[in-house]
DNA sequence: CACTTTCTACGAAAGAACTAGTAGGAGTCG
DNA sequence: CGACTCCTACTAGTTCTTTCGTAGAAAGTG
């Protein structure tokens, strides 16, 4: 398990490419809000091709950069650091917080009760 | 509401300040597992305290840091990034990462449960 | 074919992050 | 007092991040 990290842009880069799917610079330069020059945002995708996060195939005369790091995998990892550094280790007190905003209702609390239910029943059925 | 953002190595500076306690440089050297050099740790330190993140008192001819950013704010605000950029806004989904990981045992998921459950009832109560 | 658009490749420059060395004050011990 | 220790202040070098410009290939358009 090496340690992702990705820096400010590039986590924004690969934003657009979990939730959008594979795409070509330009495409990545308009989903991102920013106004970014073209070559800024082909250089964010070359060093994370470099770090090895996305690969690229060709398209005509362009490529289609495409993640290698799972979204998944990359939210167990960023969640890990801050389960660590700022929680102290304990999942518990991340629920407290992430659960805390006020922002957040019965509704999305009650859903949020009915997934860990269900790890519940899986848990107690597969193990 | 700014943005609380720190670097890598500025978190686990927090980290040993929000754990530990207002710190001197010393201690905090100590606490921090990687054998940096006292200059090193003064420095960041330095810049967290331009960044207004800590602030010193003077105790005898040392400088003891403290933390300007409650450690759950910076949780909310890490969080809330991490929510935004790599799980899409959901925090269900971010709680099902949470709870997906094997090592995580039915002991520790019925404590979450409860903390959910405590939740909704406060929230029965006061809205 | 010349012109424009659309790409990639390369270079570069400014700023932030990270690490640590050196200088000098201030207090301690023999 | 002189040597030693501990502390801050300042300086500095290396690497990483972020941004974009320029060059030149490739491909379409009148």
């Amino acid at each position: 398990m090496g340690e992702i990290l990705f820096t400010g842009r590039e986590l924004d880069v690969m934003a657009v490419l979990w939730w959008h799917g594979a795409s070509t610079v330009a495409e990545v330069r308009v989903r991102l809000g920013d106004a970014l020059a073209y070559t800024t945002v082909l250089t964010v995708l070359r060093t994370l091709e470099t770090k090895g996060h996305v690969t690229h195939a060709t398209e005509g005369k362009a490529h289609r950069y495409s993640p290698c790091v799972a979204r998944d995998e990359a939210g167990r990892s960023a969640l890990g650091r801050i389960v660590e550094k700022i929680f102290g280790g304990s999942r518990e007190l991340l629920l407290t917080q992430l659960v805390d905003g006020r922002s957040i209702d019965d509704a999305e609390l009650k859903r949020l009760r009915k997934v860990l239910n269900e790890r519940l029943k899986d848990s107690g059925r597969t193990r």
